[in-house]
DNA sequence: TAATTTTATTATGTCATACATAATTATGGC
DNA sequence: GCCATAATTATGTATGACATAATAAAATTA
């Protein structure tokens, strides 16, 4: 009874749930013993040893760092480090009907940044293959006529190609998790202006540029390509 | 015994664990229900029944749902649904002691290509204050030869009223996690070139370059600016 | 009656125990 | 020495109990 006061005693008072301290506590391990991935820790019955909780209060501690992406557990051998899939978790949340609208939002703008961005990138490590591939993906670059999802399909075949070529595997998955909001914000109504039919850089434009031209050249281009999302945010 | 196998046969094979199962049919759920931010989802009990599973299972499952955000929970309310902030629990991974050096310098670039990409967002949303602001910081730009730690936080300054200048809560939040990261990545052994002591276009002249020029103007710019790390990526 | 205090209720937080399951290790036969 | 089988072990899941805190209900008082 009045465990809980007992524990504040022990070791100081802080604020948060047991789970959170242990949560807490764990973390700190981890980072403290200069843990490669792969290491073990020990065995849930021992920390509970260790910490002095129950083993369940252990296990809410031990599934938050699995749900985060810092520990793996596999049976008998008990949970080992692994290398945190950043944005593992993440696309959990990245949910359009879960995301308050000013957050969507800001969504939309992240990958307008990043596309912007990353020029350098994609200069850089660019292949001759991957022009290749470019120029296959905007040989069937579809018109305004055509419909809607052949549309987002190809969209997505190109940024998507162009976010592998940078080379950075972590930004291609912020991308796909992105994608989803998106697409949503798009087509909702959050953005007053309506998505204009005026034709800027396309595709092809942009392929010719990554070909022949230099990272400004494909920013500014890249710039232009994206004003339609640009211009629906600025109003 | 063989319950597992029961449950498969019942909701049709499925691959992964029980509570991850759960999991998805409570994201599901509150996908489903268009719940707006501060409604309740039922009680743990009620779930465990409705579902078919013991009320462990439901807590592992919520108490996951709780790490990424999606729900609080109250004594006595039950759990409510919240609006998640996605980069809330990632800042937990983001370790530079706990991710792997491929991942390191990913982070590295990705902070780069955020910066180069943000022009437009800070043309629209600058006002005169924040070039008041900006001014007061490369006032005491720091010339190499003063000590690390004061060139550190004069950095930390100004690029960080840079995110704060675009309106992107989102991104700012993102970049807070990612300065541990670049700070870590720049610091140690990762990148095979050193740094270079050679001077690129200064914040003040940033700075003056958003007063009167162009978002091209300041990509370019920043380009430039981030130069030293830009090399030390490409060798 | 209205306001305030006290008590009861309820849902989550924590603990404890038992057994199932899957992976590893040990054993045994050839 | 190799392969199949059995024992071991740590996590996964289920169940039941009580603590705790927030709320609702009841009782007391002004």
């Amino acid at each position: 009874m009045a465990l809980e006061l007992i524990q504040d005693k022990l070791k100081g008072i802080e604020t948060n749930s047991l789970v959170d301290r242990v949560e807490a506590r764990l973390v700190e391990l981890l980072q403290s013993r200069q843990l490669k991935v792969g290491d073990t820790i020990p065995k849930e019955i021992e920390l509970a040893e260790i910490i002095g909780v129950s083993r369940t209060v252990i296990r809410e501690a031990l599934l938050r760092l699995r749900t985060m992406g810092l520990i793996e557990s596999r049976k008998k051998k008990g949970a080992v480090i692994t290398s945190p899939d950043i944005f593992g978790n993440l696309s959990k949340s990245m949910n359009p009907y879960l995301l308050d609208d000013n957050t969507l939002r800001e969504v939309f703008e992240l990958r307008l940044v990043l596309e912007v961005g990353m020029a350098d990138l994609l200069y850089h490590r660019i292949t001759k293959n991957d022009i290749e591939d470019l120029r296959r993906i905007v040989q069937d670059e579809p018109t305004d006529a055509e419909n809607r999802i052949f549309n987002v399909n190809h969209e997505i075949a190109f940024h998507g190609k162009l976010y592998e070529i940078s080379g950075n595997q972590t930004m291609r998955k912020f991308q796909k998790m992105l994608l989803p909001v998106f697409e949503y914000v798009h087509e909702s109504g959050l953005l007053k202006k309506p998505a204009s039919r005026k034709k800027f850089i396309s595709h092809r434009g942009l392929v010719d540029i990554l070909e022949n031209g230099s990272p400004e050249m494909f920013r500014n281009a890249m710039r232009n390509h994206l004003d339609n999302h640009f211009a629906r945010l600025f109003d």
